[in-house]
DNA sequence: TAGGCCATCTGGTCCT
DNA sequence: AGGACCAGATGGCCTA
């Protein structure tokens, strides 16, 4: 949308709105209440303490005052707004949804579920893939190693962002071999473009092959979707089983 | 037309 | 005192 520059929105949706002759706005309900009394006290207080040159009090308002810090407590809070509406845009760009013209904007609620799905799934990802590198390097100190192989440390980067290292794809073939379930994912579970996703469609229970991004195709028979879970044991989500995946919640 | 989603305004509360 | 944050209220837009 538009603006804080402290004139209507582009949706002039707000209740209740007059405009004055230079064309500024009030909340009619609360303007008539709230001026009423601080007119008459903006009015007592001028005719008291006129021309004093300490900060007025907000009871020393008087209605343009009061219009004006209404303004620009008003732009402050659709500029809070807009940035947040912004970090919401952001967490849309890096989530495993298409994104297009076309394609209808996730709704904020939505953003959020999926946000936290993904991190979740990512998260298992990453505690399988360690489980893994720890099978195939074997004994003690691998703890050590494994944080520090570029294959684990990768994952814990957006997976959007990033090709699969190729330690990823070796451990695709030792535990690979079934067929892709993507392409026979059931296409019920898609979302029209026009409809935005549901709680279940944002369970990941099933991928979405149209909208999915570009695929990653590797040596394995899988089919590999930045960002998206992988029929494999190895990109496959887990039952959130941690303790730390535990303290993940939506509440407040 | 109902319901979902959204932007905006507003007043209250907390913090610096 | 001023700003940030929050939640409630309200009305517009869009879709099923």
């Amino acid at each position: 949308m538009d603006s804080d520059t402290g004139s209507i929105g582009s949706r002039s949706s707000s209740p209740d709105l007059v405009v004055d002759d230079a064309g500024s706005f009030f909340s009619n309900k609360m303007f008539q209440t709230y001026c009423k009394d601080r007119e008459e006290a903006a009015q007592a207080m001028t005719e008291r303490c006129p021309g004093g040159g300490k900060a007025k009090t907000r009871s020393e308002l008087n209605k343009d005052e009061v219009q004006e810090l209404r303004l620009k407590v008003n732009s402050r809070e659709r500029k809070r707004m807009h940035d947040l509406n912004q970090a919401m845009d952001g967490l849309r760009e890096v989530m495993p949804y298409a994104q297009g013209p076309s394609v209808r904007k996730l709704s904020k609620i939505s953003t959020l579920l999926l946000a936290r799905n993904y991190i979740l799934m990512l998260s298992s990802s990453l505690e399988e893939m360690k489980k893994l590198v720890g099978d195939v390097y074997g004994g003690a100190g691998i703890q050590s190693r494994t944080a520090a192989h570029p294959a684990v440390t990768a994952a814990a980067v957006p997976a959007a962002h990033l090709p699969l290292h190729p330690l990823a794809q070796s451990l695709h073939s030792l535990v690979g071999g079934a067929p892709s379930a993507l392409s026979a994912a059931p296409t019920a579970a898609i979302p029209s473009p026009r409809s935005p996703p549901t709680t279940s469609f944002l369970g990941f229970h099933s991928p979405v092959p149209g909208l999915l991004k570009e695929p990653l195709h590797l040596t394995s028979s899988y089919r590999h979707f930045p960002g998206m879970p992988c029929p494999c044991s190895l990109c496959q989500p887990l039952p959130t089983t941690t303790s730390t995946l535990h303290n993940l919640s939506m509440t407040k």
